[in-house]
DNA sequence: TCGGATTTTTGATCCCGATCAATGACGCCG
DNA sequence: CGGCGTCATTGATCGGGATCAAAAATCCGA
């Protein structure tokens, strides 16, 4: 959970090769501008549970998930936490108004990023209408995520819950063309009830009751939905 | 509930004189620009109960809230219903990248808006940066929002609830000079219930408790808050 | 100003999901 | 491969908030 070594690419990289070219961010950017983009960020790695920021710290680098899964979660004083989201490659992280964090973001297995330092990167989005904008689209996609989410926390059943959840995690892997019906989750029962607004055995016995109804198998790392059709009508959407 | 009479102001409206001129997203235009706009925004009035516009509507508005205070939210198949948020002045509604309004929205009591047809509005902001910079601005402090509320509907108790809605609706209230310890409350107690993810018995209880420990005084059209550092604990943020 | 509709409050009871507790299943490193 | 620490599952019980029900307050139009 504490943070330890991080390694840095030791040297060059290419944006042209990169696997979320198309997705993320710099997809707005042509083949120059690309080029000059290159310069700004550099890659790093974090390995399983590692923090890569914290809430509340001075926001001094923005991150383009290029490899992994992250927790994006906030503590209250006492302890309770709630996991905001989970980032997937493509995502960009760091954005705020308050030049601080937040929320907090941890490794869940191994990611990579790209890491951004604040100034540089303000300034090159100064001269490119076209980031900004692609900036602002993907403000707003998880803005319209947060809402529905809101949803699932403020009027959902355990159920459908755990339902939607599986649903939604699937067609976010899918778009990265990661998963068929076999739906890896490499994050724990632990971060998926702190997801939901649940506790972990809520979230375990639930699992175990979709198995026994066949809608769904449990395998090592992940789930396998048996009945899509079954789990859709208990999300209930 | 149902949209009835709209009524359109006849003729001209200046921007200049506008009551929210100084924190919506037309803070970031100058004078001169500021006179062009003009032209693109009209000024809609709604009465109490209408519908702006409903989820799942093609967007073929922007609308820029000048007065008044609108319901923000999404229904499940079955009836059940989440408010996603309050809409103030200066608050600006109708951003998605689908080409459909992702919530629908309504007026509580009298409300004025400043809408903007899509196009024309769009390729305005083709030349402006600083229009859309500003809009981003919007969109991440919502985003900041939406994640507090998550952190609310997750791992909040029925009071910490109600005490944390009640110090944030004062604090937006204050931002636009409209209140102090007085507290207004124009929306039911179905719609703080359904913002809070709680049925409204148990939002009514809560006022009651809080009022019998002499935190509040329940007043017509609101509260008084009698001790705000003691509510300020109970809300635990 | 009255009478019916709506909203809010209050009371009684129930149930879903939390909590408390124990067991089981891995994974890791010696 | 054996022992230990972590994570997941299962079971028993509890309780916060939902639900069901009714009274009280407020609103509003005739």
């Amino acid at each position: 959970m504490k943070p330890s070594v991080v390694t840095i690419e030791p040297n060059g990289h290419y944006c042209s090769d990169c696997a979320i070219r198309a997705s993320a961010v710099c997809s707005s950017l042509d083949a120059a501008e690309l080029r000059e983009f290159e310069h700004l960020g550099r890659r790093v790695h974090f390995s399983s549970g590692e923090t890569v920021f914290s809430e509340e710290d001075i926001t001094t680098s923005f991150y383009n998930v290029l490899e992994g899964v992250m927790r994006l979660y906030k503590l209250l004083p006492d302890g309770r936490r709630q996991i905001v989201g989970f980032a997937l490659p493509g995502d960009f992280l760091g954005m705020n108004l308050s030049g601080r964090h937040n929320f907090s973001a941890d490794a869940i297995g191994a990611v990579t990023v790209c890491q951004f330092a604040k100034a540089p990167f303000g300034r090159f989005i100064e001269e490119r209408p076209q980031l900004l904008r692609r900036i602002n689209e993907l403000a707003i996609r998880e803005l319209s995520q947060a809402r529905d989410h809101m949803v699932l926390l403020g009027r959902r059943s355990a159920d459908e819950k755990v339902a939607a959840f599986l649903l939604g995690w699937r067609e976010r892997l899918l778009a990265l063309k990661e998963a068929s019906d076999t739906v890896p989750l490499p994050m724990s029962r632990q971060d998926i009830a702190d997801y939901l607004g649940l506790t972990i055995e809520t979230v375990s016995r639930t699992f175990t009751k979709l198995e026994r109804h066949g809608a769904i198998a449990i395998i090592h790392g992940g789930i396998s939905l048996l009945d899509p059709a079954r789990v859709e009508a208990l999300a209930a959407a």
